[in-house]
DNA sequence: CAGATTGGATAGCTCCACTATCCGAAACAG
DNA sequence: CTGTTTCGGATAGTGGAGCTATCCAATCTG
């Protein structure tokens, strides 16, 4: 297929697909001339992914590019696939002052300790998690800290439903892609759920008025 | 206090803070000429908030006056408390096919339906829902479906302690600020933890490498 | 062969979140 | 009281992100 089929197949416009390409988040096509290209269902997949992590996942153009310069790498142990999907993949991050780290990040080891976490506080994940304490104790509304305990449970449960399912994956195919489409839309359906159950919970427990 | 040691306080530059101001981010300072104002306590509480919603919870500036529009309406009934918190607060959407929505709905409320859930397939929370499972079709990691089951668990647990905590602020305060901020930094949190949980999961499933 | 389409390069656009400058009035230091 | 700062308010400008539009010569299509 040429340009306008991929535009068409795809439903990005032509131009955005060049500036794509400019940008490096797809592959050049198949040369059939020094000025013509050819694309297949692979071009057509990946403008796709594009689109989702740059609309569902609010990834910028740069992360989507470092996120797939990792799903392109040939597959490292599967150890540290989940490791190489995080890689790339943005947290919001703030400046907080040392004192207030140090506090947040006992009472993190706090909960994760009787879990058997191992907690490296130089981890992008560590530092995010310790940014948010900080700011919830910033704005004056430390009593989240209570309901950190359920957070970790519902961390770990989902952490563990997602270890299984890149896990049943085949080798043969990108499970690296997998780790990363599970990692960025896991993100995306757990808050939306968050808010639906929000909606159930508080009609259980207050009635249907 | 004056504009200056306002921004000294709150570590916002002054030009900002004028226009958070003018967007409406940030009440007016007492006048105390026609050309002075005086600030107090609660802009210094207002500016940090504006900055967490921005920086942590990724808002935009409108999303922003629309969340404290929110929080500065007097209290209503503690059953819609989440509701008006939600209200305002983005979820990721994308343009799906009817069919597709279709397929997506049937599925949740396969999962949902066990544990008696309402859905209104018309709200917010449903309609992102429904989006990121087909954007997560459309990409075709379909096998992220099996986790559903899983993610709804979570969200469950979350919602409640979430609910629990809402309603142990006393009513005196602003409870909308409270849920308005647990809904946010919750977010947040709990997308932090998952990746810790990935980490340690990975690490208990496939050892230390 | 005529007209449309292609890949590639470049310039421009819109939105967003600030940031900088200017002004005349008020505050403060001596 | 005087001279310097600082104030609020208004307006214009900045820089980055994510496209979008235009132009070109080469190539494909009917």
């Amino acid at each position: 297929m040429r340009m306008a089929e991929l535009s068409r197949e795809s439903g990005v416009a032509v131009a955005t697909i060049k500036y794509y390409q400019r940008e490096g988040l797809l592959p050049p096509g198949e040369r059939t001339s020094p000025n013509q290209a050819r694309y297949d269902a692979t071009h057509v997949r990946r403008l796709r992914l594009v689109r989702a992590l740059l609309e569902v996942g609010g990834l910028s153009i740069a992360d989507v590019r470092d996120v797939l310069a990792a799903i392109d790498e040939p597959a490292t142990s599967t150890h540290d696939i989940l490791g190489v999907a995080q890689h790339g993949l943005p947290l919001a991050r703030r400046d907080v002052s040392d004192e207030d780290r140090k506090w947040a990040l006992e009472h993190l080891e706090a909960v994760t300790a009787e879990r058997g976490w191992q907690l490296s506080p130089e981890s992008p994940a560590v530092e995010a998690i310790v940014d948010v304490l900080c700011t919830v104790r910033a704005v004056g509304h430390e009593w989240m800290l209570d309901s950190l305990d359920r957070y970790v449970d519902a961390a770990e449960r989902v952490a563990e439903a997602d270890l299984g399912a890149v896990a049943r994956l085949g080798s043969t195919e990108s499970i690296v892609e997998g780790a990363v489409v599970g990692t960025v839309f896991g993100d995306a359906l757990l808050v939306a759920l968050r808010r639906l159950a929000h909606k159930q919970a508080s009609r259980e427990r207050f009635g249907d008025a």
